[in-house]
Formats: structure tokens, sequence, C-alpha cells
DNA sequence: ACCAATGCGACAAAATGCGTCGCCTGAAAA
DNA sequence: TTTTCAGGCGACGCATTTTGTCGCATTGGT
């Protein structure tokens, strides 16, 4: 016979093998995996039996019975125990992590996660801080721009086709709102630019590798045929050298030398844009700062943001770029004939 | 004598008692601490000896014997076990929340988190899925900014402070690189923005509220003494009200016409505004999006990122600023003479 | 030097866990 | 329709384990 120490840590690990809810296993199933697990686990059928039933009085399991099999399960959702347990600390960077997400990740993919942030609000809210809801803040740069809502279901098939290797078929919408189009698709990789998750693959037997938004995609078909990847792909090489997503525009760094004024300076100082950021004052004023940077799309944007807080002084080519869009926007903002019609309209009614 | 599913549900209780590393229990304290938590857990202290002996078997805790007491304490900051397991969805949007988070949040909350995302890897590298690693990608919106590094005791003792609401006095080097101070701090709210931290106290006995940033802290030490939250103060409403990070504009929202190009139109069609979002077909081939939001500094960095791609026409009041920049950005790009010295030489290099 | 606290080995008794057997039920196959 | 089979469940009995108790050893404080 079994040590009863055992027989607790059996039922242990009876716990492990048991699904959240909308999944769920069969006795027999959770017998496999456990002797799978452990050898030493191994127990008649009929105390498996036994063992799930104690179980399910202590623990928030149940078992629906199609049949003559029962299928066991974790009866609410978002039930977690953990160990160690989670200490105030975690709990509130938990909290933190969770406001960060909730405008970045893809919602359906934010729901994974929700077990973890209710646990720990669980805990602040009973331990002694209702107080710290209110005495923590996220303030955000950017606007905060709506997330395309995926749906739950396209989001679980996209990622065991990648996980298992396969093809998906889906209804892609296109662009244009109108039509839908029934595809299979040869999953190749996933990416995430702030929001919006890609789907990057390619079509039927074409070769050409495009990208599908998830959140244009619906009824989700999960096929029986491997996915097949194209000697020598690697998801990173791809983005890094063909850049699809135009981002990156040269893989080295460049040395970028700006004239800032002196609250963008303050603002640089708080927030480096490399480790070897050097600052020193200018003749006029302001603050040139020198840095080595990622030469990226991102990079203009970012500069651009500052308007006429950021003058780019070299290098010479970065320069001509600014002074290029410079000129563009002098040109849109100065000659009001060349406004186009409804946006005349629209500036009368302000 | 008790089931096995009691003592299955004891040792979890047990594990629960246990505190992590740097800290520890000594075996009367957790008997004491469960039989607190529900009196059904009494057994008298031999068994708890032994429980604890059996479960150092299965599970990453020692203890440390100091005289005749044994001091128990998990023995990898790291090791996490979960009920209900994790499953392969869960680890995976974990590690997408890790790579979203690791340029966003100070890396010493971050840390905290650690255990969770290391547990996801192990998971995902077990599974099916060295591959997944190479099949995920993120891309970031915006230079990586390097953060700056908060001492984990200043983090440690700020958390400290606003959970226990008592005094907190550190040393504060001041911007100027210069001298360092030696500060008692009244704790009134933690804001985070990008991934720097403020902590917003008041000072001593002054009553006006300022902001501390934690990277520039050193030699934190919690008081004895409780902090004094001024009547009626409440952190959301002063950073709504008195706007101290200077980025909400105004409380109200704007509606905001735009024209832009194809290419930046395809980008809004993904990424909408707002709910509200519209777009027609503009008549120079550009495209008309108009949408509700607010009226925030972010906004316009957002928009002038754009630069000549988007034209702000309405309403009004903000084209204006927009004609303004766009004069400013002339101006500097233009007048080649305007260049600060060593901006000059620095071109020279180039 | 003595006392209190704690850990630990030993022991015995209680009883619980486990395998086995057999029956029952429902579903799929024939 | 009948047959077959898989899984669930109740009953039974054996023996292994758990658990409280006791006593001793060790350490630190009074």
């Amino acid at each position: 016979m079994r040590r009863a120490v055992d027989t607790a840590f059996r039922y242990l690990a009876i716990l492990q093998c048991i699904p959240a809810h909308p999944a769920r296993k069969t006795t027999t199933r959770i017998l496999e995996e456990l002797r799978e697990k452990d050898p030493e686990f191994n127990v008649s059928p009929r105390s498996m039996q036994r063992s799930l039933e104690q179980l399910s009085g202590r623990f928030p399991i149940s078992c629906e019975t199609v049949g003559r099999t029962n299928h066991w399960y974790w009866t609410d959702r978002h039930a977690l125990t953990q160990l160690p347990s989670m200490t105030e600390h975690k709990a509130f960077a938990l909290r933190l992590a969770n406001e960060y997400l909730r405008s970045l990740m893809p919602p359906a993919t934010l729901e994974l996660l929700e077990g973890y942030f209710q646990h720990a609000n669980r805990l602040l809210k009973e331990s002694a801080l209702g107080r710290w809801a209110n005495r923590v803040q996220i303030v955000a740069r950017g606007p905060a721009l709506t997330p395309p809502p995926v749906r739950e279901e396209v989001q679980r098939e996209a990622y065991n086709a990648l996980l298992g290797n396969r093809l998906l078929e889906v209804n892609y919408r296109s662009r244009s709102q109108g039509i839908s189009q029934r595809l299979t698709l040869n999953p190749l990789g996933l990416v995430f630019r702030e929001n919006v998750a890609y789907l990057v693959a390619t079509a039927w037997d074409y070769d050409d590798i495009r990208h599908y938004v998830l959140h244009r995609m619906s009824k989700p078909q999960l096929l029986n045929q491997p996915a097949r990847t194209p000697p020598g792909f690697r998801l990173a090489s791809y983005i890094q050298d063909e850049l699809p997503f135009s981002y990156p525009l040269a893989d080295g760094e460049i040395s970028v030398l700006v004239a800032v004024t002196p609250e963008v300076a303050e603002h640089l100082a708080e927030r480096q844009l490399s480790g070897d950021q050097r600052t020193t004052p200018g003749a006029d004023g302001r603050v040139l700062v020198e840095a080595t940077v990622a030469d990226t799309q991102e990079l203009r944007w970012w500069l651009l943001g500052f308007g006429g807080a950021v003058e780019v002084l070299s290098p010479a080519s970065l320069r001509e770029e600014f002074t290029a869009q410079a000129r563009a926007m002098q040109a849109l903002y100065e000659a009001e004939a060349s406004c186009p019609s409804p946006g005349a309209k629209a500036r009368q009614k302000d």
C-alpha cells in the first residue's frame, strides 16, 4: 500500500491535470497523464474515481457526465491558487502590468491573463489597500487608439495553428469592408504591432508571404494538413531583412545630434535615447543632445512629434529629411487654398 | 484519522504560509497561522514537523536550523506552482506581456513578475515550442528609450510607504547631478509615465505637492510616523485637474478633422482614433478622417509625428497650432545660419 | 546552573486507502 | 433489435499509514 503522503501529493498532481472550465478531461485521460507524469502515481481506475470524487468536495472542480463517462474541469474560470502565494508587491506589479497592457495587447490575449489580475485585485482589496487603487496612476503616451476586437475563437485557432504547425482556414474580410473570402492560410508567424495582431502567412499554394490581421478573420477552422515552412524561413530575419512593416530602415545604428529646447532636454534627461547619450549646452539657449540610436522610421516619428522644439543637426541625410518635412508642412498650412472642399466646410462649422 | 483530501488541502495551506526566500518562518509560527486560518487544520506540533519534512521532499522549500528552531522558506525565488496549472495559451500570453512590458515598466517592478515569465517560458520550451520563440515578434512603436534604473530597495520602500501610509526618508539627487539631499517625504501617490516612476509627495512640512522620480532616490528609510493626506486629496482628480504632467489639455473631447495620405489612412483604418471615426475620400487623392478624441498634448505629438502626411483641418484652433509649428520648423531648417556652433562642427564630420 | 522551547525518534492504535469483484447503464456496433 | 463494451459505482476486507503521545537531547536565556 502507498503512504498517505503520496496520496496527498497524488491529489495535488491530479488537481494540476484538471483543466480550467471550457476544457475538460475524462477520468481515464487524467489517470493516463498521471501515470505518464510519475509512474509512482499508478493506481487503479477505481481509486482515481474515488480521488476525484473526494477532491470535488474540497476544491472547485466538478464533472459533467456525458453518456457513461465523467469529464472533469475547474468550475470557475479565474480560480487560482499559487505557490508560493502572491505577495502584495507582486499583486501590485500585476495591477500595474494590467494597466499598461490594457491599451497595448489584443484584448483576447489580455483576457487570458484575467485570472492573474483578478487574483491580484482580490489580494489588494483584502489586505490593506482599497487605497492603492486611488494611489497609483499611469499616464500614457499617445492617444488611446481603439484596439480592434479579435474574436476569441480566431485567436485560439490562430495560436493553435502555429503551435501545432497546421493549416488554418478562415473567412477574411477585405479592407474595403465589403466582401468576405474563404482562405486557406499556411501560418509562418505572428507579429504584434501596437495592439494589432498580424498573422504572417502564405495563402493556398502561393509562395508570396502576406500579412493577415486577426480582427478581420472569422469562422476559423483548423485543418489537419501540416503547414510547410519555406526552407530557411525565420520570422526575425524576415522582419529585419524584408522590412515588411517598414519600420527599421537600416540594420546599423546612427549617431544623431539634435538641438532641443530646455523643456525637451529635461524630458530626455529622464529617459535617455541611448546609453551613450551626451548633453551639452548650446550657444543659443538650447541644449545639444547626441546619441547613438537605431535608424528607424520610429525615430523619425518620435523626433517629428516634438515639432519645432527639436532640430536635427546631423547626420546630414536625416536633416535633409526633416528639412523636406518642414517644407511640406509649411506648404500644407500656408496654402489655404489647397484644402479639399469638405475640409473647408468643416472649418466653417467651427 | 484524517482523509487524504484534507491532508492535501492542509499541505496547500502550509505551503501558502511559507514565505519566499529572504523571509522565513518558524515551525510554530506556521502552525499558529494555520490554526488561525482554519481551526480544522489543528494538528499536533509533531505532525506539523512531519508535514514540513515531507513537503520539503517534493517542493523547493527548505529550512535553516538556528539553535533548536527550524526556519522555513521557499528556496528559489522564482518557483511557481499553480492550480489550475498554466495552459500553453496562458503561457504564451505571458510571454507576450513580458515583451510588451520589458521596455515599459520600471525594471524593478517588472522583476517582481519574473517568476510568471520564467514559468511560462519553461512551459513553452517543454511543450512543443522552442519554435514559438521564433514565431512571434513584437514590433514596437517609438524608439526604445533606456529606462532609468531604480534601486530595488528604493522601489520596495516607496511601495511600503504608500502601502503602510508612512513617511519616507530618502537621499534625493538633484537634476543637476551634483548634490544629494536628505528629504523626508510624505507620499501621496505613485505615477508612471512611460517607464519612469514618480512619487507624488510633499516634503517636510510643506504643503506644495511635488514629484520625485524614483531613480534619483537612494538610501530609503521608512519612518514610523504616519503620512498625512491633505483633506480631500485624490490622485486621479489631482492629475486631471491640476495637470501636473501637463498632458491632458482639456477635460472635454474635441472633434478633429484631418486630411491624410492613403498610407496613413490605411494605418488609421486598422487602429481607429475613436469609436466614431469616419473616413471619406477627399478631392485631392487624400482621405478625410474625422473623429472625436480627448484634447491632449499626446494628440499633438501623435499627429505631428506624421509630418506632412497629415494636415489638420479643424478645429481651427488646432490648425493654428499646427500652422505655427510648421512655421517654426520651416524657420529652423531653412535658416542654416541659426545652427549653434557645435552643431555645425558635427555636421562637418558627417 | 536550571528551565523552557524545540526537534526528533519510537511506539501503538485507529482507520483510511486501495485493489478486487460485480452490477448497472448507456452508447456504439452488429 | 440485440450484442458488446466502456466506464461508473457500491461493497468488502486487508494492511499500511497516519497521528498523538512520550521521552530524550540540545540549545539559549534567565
